[in-house]
DNA sequence: TTAGTAATTAAGAATAAATCTTAACTAGAA
DNA sequence: TTCTAGTTAAGATTTATTCTTAATTACTAA
């Protein structure tokens, strides 16, 4: 396990590698974060911050958020786009999610769905559903990529 | 496998139990809705029954979805809500997501990060990830619902 | 220490998705 | 056929997010 002085450490290790200039802001945004559970939003982040920093603009969570997640220093959870889409429930299945199109396709795993579930859930309260997301690349992405090089 | 017939004539006789009109506009919804692999938006479910009903408002297909939703009808997928939310990204986890409060928990699942990936994945492109998200009702909504009754 | 420049700020406008308003009209269902 | 739920138009509203411009601030490298 990383203690948070050695996540710190990589956190600036990355942002140096990129040039990016290590300011308070994205300082104290990554270490909020770091030190949150509750997965906030950029909202509430800017909320919880405001207090420390008085002048801290909502546009500025926006943006290092942004800049955050492109590093692969942050996760945007389970949402993908401001978007709402949907499906009709016919049958149990998970989602295959290409992150270059944004294209969504079924695909069925029974081994998954008859299996139980960890213990670690013991407690947490009623479970209604569980379903797997598995992101990546698309073929047709793939090979457009590929004809393109 | 329940054929299409089989699937509409469920959704009707849901309608009916629950008071609701069979319109036209509900009932293209629906099958445009069953009929598409493509997991579409309410944008552009609109767009695509325009052609055929020229005079349906974006308004309906968008009460008309959550009316779906209400009923078990339709789901909602993968995005819980219009608020992106963000998380540091330090290990391999899963989140259990309470349709209550809208709270989410980390847990971990060791023998599922280890396991390899069902066969209907094979060539469906270049995977990156896999997590599972839990739906359900957490501990503290449970017995705050327990306590007002 | 300082110069150069990346980043932040304020203030406000822009965008996009989704929802609501009102009043008139339409069409299921009994 | 009548009652009423549902739909429509047209436009306003809300909320999250992004962008604009111009001024200021503060890292970082020399």
């Amino acid at each position: 396990m990383a203690t948070e002085q050695q996540v710190m450490a990589h956190f600036e290790a990355t942002c140096r590698s990129h040039g990016l200039k290590l300011t308070h802001q994205r300082l104290e945004i990554y270490r909020a974060l770091l030190q949150s559970a509750e997965h906030p939003s950029a909202e509430s982040l800017h909320k919880q911050l405001e207090t420390r920093l008085p002048t801290l603009s909502p546009d500025t969570v926006y943006r290092t958020l942004a800049t955050f997640e492109q590093l692969g220093l942050v996760k945007r959870v389970e949402t993908m786009s401001s978007q709402a889409r949907f499906e009709a429930v016919i049958d149990q299945h998970h989602h295959f999610f290409c992150d270059q199109c944004g294209r969504l396709i079924d695909f069925h795993w029974h081994l998954f769905d008859t299996m139980g579930l960890p213990e670690s859930l013991q407690g947490i309260g009623k479970i209604r559903d569980k379903n797997v997301v598995v992101h990546g690349v698309c073929e047709q992405c793939l090979t457009r990529k590929k004809s393109e090089s």
